[in-house]
DNA sequence: TAAACATATAACCATATAGGAATATCGGCA
DNA sequence: TGCCGATATTCCTATATGGTTATATGTTTA
């Protein structure tokens, strides 16, 4: 019952439900999930950390930076994450979110030139 | 989007969902909502004032009792309660809620005999 | 109208949580 | 080896949340 509510409880916060609809798409470093949201590099790490402490997502380090990405078995969840890309257009930070990480690349190197 | 995360922030509390899967069945009144599940009657009524003050569930007054039901919109929401249903197996407190609703009635005639 | 019951509210406490700022760690490269 | 960029962690603060206990409100019935 607790990874139930733990899955609404992560879900349940704006700043985790944008990573997870990130991440729901692709894997992304660090500094792009920074850059695609706008959130400061700290918050993002204290929020992944709390994503991986409850197995939901997963990192691995290439090079010098560590992607994460999802790590959800079970169908309800997915239904949750899909159903909530398919509405898209009803959460206009999630939309802005996407669209925004089809140059995610962008991120890295901007980050990288700073 | 609040809308949204206030379906995860009330599924996110055990007392919550605990009644929320119990209305999701059919309307109780706040009596058998603590017969059923154990739960203080301040704590029912506080949550249930929450979940009304945010539109999931609605009120009817029948006699002294005040009977509550969902009241939600949307298929995200209802394919999660069902999901949760569908599996409540693996929810020995949920399910063990739910067999004992069977009997709701008791709770009402307790009450009123105490 | 007074008593009994159903429900709501208030006061209080303990805890959890999220964000911001500063700093620490860690890996790659000159 | 020493610097730099990427990421993690710590400290602090403000706020929100849930439970418990006591009390208030409102309804029924005798």
């Amino acid at each position: 019952m607790d990874k139930l509510l733990n899955y609404f409880k992560i879900l349940s916060d704006e700043t985790r439900l944008r990573i997870m609809i990130l991440l729901y798409h692709r894997e992304f470093c660090v500094c792009q999930l920074c850059g695609i949201t706008g959130i400061p590099q700290p918050n993002v790490s204290k929020h992944l950390a709390k994503l991986r402490d409850m197995g939901f997502v997963k990192d691995e380090r290439k090079e010098q930076y560590i992607f994460y990405s999802l790590n959800i078995e079970g169908e309800l969840f997915e239904n949750i994450l899909q159903n909530i890309v398919d509405n898209v257009e009803d959460y206009p930070i999630l939309k802005k979110d996407l669209e925004k990480s089809k140059a995610a690349e962008k991120y890295i190197e901007l980050a990288n030139k700073k």
